[in-house]
DNA sequence: CAGTGGTCTAGACCACTGC
DNA sequence: CAGTGGTCTAGACCACTGA
């Protein structure tokens, strides 16, 4: 016996949720809260076992899949470890701009050109998963790097998000760092989408080029792990300093 | 007992590969060698316990390996069968630009400017992880739809590889497709690198168009389950009727 | 040395598929 | 109904970490 019986998480009537989905999603919590902050080393898996009146083999399958998530780190002889932004696996090799930058011995910085409320259109809309029309906040941002303008960007999101992110002073961080590192949030995926634009009068003026130089046009739209899009970004490189580099997999 | 003792997939001195990983590897050679083609099943999980001589939850260590690189799915109160290339997931929305085309209705084409054997660059080199000087196959390749010529591209690869692609089509299949369906290579990831360039007169001559349009480069490696990069190609798209889309993952 | 995660076993009940 | 994968348990030995 003891193995006929179910009552050990469950409840009560929770209708099928496997044991080690609950455990996991218990732990994500506890992670997304910050109440188990980025570094901090779980409960060993003997410690969760008794704590969750679950089996061994049930506790790892629940680290298995925040493992595969990118929510911990598992260092055999040491523990399960909280990941911290920084040191989870890199969203391709360049996910932010800034950080791209910096390991290059460039010095980035940006300037916030604009902030206002609009009505989302039709691909931001579907972008975020939103209706269209709903109140989106704006945000139009210049970098350079080394005082040479070098990107233009479009941003847009909820504006709760929105304000965070201002707050959290964007002209010196990328997007995605901010979301991270500042907010809090965990990064599963950005979806991207490329093109090339002549740059045009706006773009060229403030880029400093030509209205025909070519730009790279990149739409950002990063996922959290629970599948939410969380922002929506129009950027446009010079291509003559600057090439996007990913690795998307299976 | 029976714990105890450790020969029955370990032949005799092997280190200390783990049990879950000699089976692993072992179904793997069968799927990579076509004797478990895409679509056939694979033994059920009580078969390969006896077949290995290992417990069943080790059998299910290794199939989740496998499912985690996209060689088979399971399906509950079926079975586990050998992935088919076409039903993986994909590597991002748009892996093979003719799938992308024909998705939407278009009718692709392909025609094969030129094949030669050159000298790798540094840059190809490096992708393809081979020494610079070495010898490779460069093929260059116009893709048009509807009888537009859309993008143009140059390839690299071995030899082997290279002709190997040309046997099999080039000019009506894209490189990913053939290198998953008819060499039955399994694809794990794509480097990709974007940057945007003007045509040029030699590509907007081919491309039919102006030579100040702006096109879209992109650098693609796609890289087998071994981790071993097969090909290395610059394409350049029109950007007017093409934009790139992929899923940036952890 | 003790603590931790990595691997493994033997055996069990369940939900789903398809006959 | 039998066959299959999905989940779970209790208990075990190992390799690695760090005191």
């Amino acid at each position: 016996m003891a193995k006929t019986k179910r009552p050990p998480v469950q409840t009560s009537s929770e209708p099928v949720v496997p044991l080690f989905a609950q455990v996991e999603s218990r732990l994500r919590e506890d992670i997304l809260n910050n109440r188990l902050p980025p570094g901090a080393k779980l409960p060993s898996e003997a410690e969760l076992e008794v704590a969750f009146g679950v089996s061994r083999i049930t506790v790892r399958q629940a680290l298995a899949q925040l493992h595969k998530q990118g929510l911990i780190n598992k260092i055999n002889g040491k523990g399960s470890f909280v990941t911290r932004p920084s040191d989870a696996p890199r969203l391709g090799p360049l996910t932010g701009f800034y950080e791209h930058m910096r390991t290059r011995g460039n010095s980035p910085s940006g300037r916030t050109l604009s902030v206002r409320e609009v009505r989302a259109s039709k691909e931001a809309a579907e972008a975020l998963q939103i209706e269209p029309g709903s109140l989106l906040t704006q945000i139009k941002i210049l970098r350079s790097v080394n005082g040479q303008p070098m990107a233009y960007g479009v941003l847009h999101a909820l504006p709760p998000i929105a304000h965070a992110l201002i707050q959290e002073n964007l002209d010196d961080h990328d997007v995605v760092s901010i979301l991270e590192v500042s907010l809090g949030y965990r990064l599963a995926s950005i979806q991207i989408e490329a093109g090339a634009v002549a740059a045009g009068k706006l773009r060229g003026r403030l880029l400093e080029v030509d209205p025909a130089t070519p730009l790279v046009h990149i739409r950002f739209t990063p996922h959290d792990v629970m599948g939410q899009p969380l922002t929506y970004s129009d950027m446009y490189f010079r291509s003559d300093r600057f090439t996007y580099k990913a690795v998307v997999k299976r």
